[in-house]
DNA sequence: ACATTAAGTGATT
DNA sequence: AATCACTTAATGT
């Protein structure tokens, strides 16, 4: 059994027995920096819940761009699976690790009958929804309107959040991967950002101010 | 010293 | 905002 899965459920505050239930029926999944733990090409059916780490959600349309959505933290489940795994769909996300880290596979199917037994499991579900809702608002109204400049701000703010830490490690080509455009227009942008004093940056190491 | 990778920039569409 | 073409700067071998 899983030391590490059993002292985040219980923190969750859920129930011995759905506890026990989630223990004898997930699995445990590695996932190294950089590698994907779920994609479009996975068979799906199963919700990644965060065990160790920080991953991102990229949502994926069929003609391979893909888009950043949110980071996905310790003691979170992925919203976007909830949805896909429900309807027996294959995941149009994938799941990237942006640390190491580690996840608890469960098989969808018993999730149904977990949000009717167990009423700290239907709370964990819909705030797992909730806390998304609006974020995802705002990363859609940003797509939509198509000002890169605020996508990008956003996303720095996000990564900052997410890994609690004022400094970045990433290129300019990397980001420019999860907002789907050119290390160019993000060249640009970064360029600007730091013109107005809220960034700065060297080689391979952006900093939030 | 040389090759490779990251970032900056003007011009064009 | 995307693409091209080129420059400059930083890093690895």
């Amino acid at each position: 059994m899983n030391e590490l899965a059993n002292n985040i459920l219980h923190s969750l505050g859920f129930e011995p027995d759905l506890i026990r239930e989630i223990l004898t029926i997930g699995r445990f999944k590695k996932v190294r920096e950089s590698n994907t733990a779920v994609s479009p090409e996975t068979s799906g059916g199963e919700v990644p819940f965060v065990l160790k780490g920080l991953l991102k959600v990229l949502r994926s349309d069929p003609s391979g761009h893909e888009v950043f959505l949110y980071y996905l933290e310790k003691s979170e489940a992925c919203a976007m699976s909830l949805t896909c795994c429900l309807e027996g769909k294959k995941p149009e996300y994938r799941l990237v690790a942006e640390q190491d880290s580690e996840l608890w596979m469960i098989p969808a199917g018993y999730l149904d009958s977990w949000i009717v037994k167990y009423p700290s499991f239907r709370r964990f579900i819909f705030l797992s929804y909730q806390t998304r809702f609006d974020e995802l608002l705002t990363t859609i109204d940003s797509i939509t309107f198509s000002n890169m400049d605020d996508r990008l701000y956003k996303y720095l703010l996000d990564t900052k959040q997410a890994t609690g830490s004022y400094a970045i490690n990433k290129t300019h080509e990397q980001i420019a991967r999860d907002l789907d455009t050119s290390r160019v227009v993000i060249s640009r942008l970064m360029k600007q950002l730091e013109r107005e004093g809220k960034i700065e940056q060297s080689r391979n190491l952006i900093e939030i101010l």
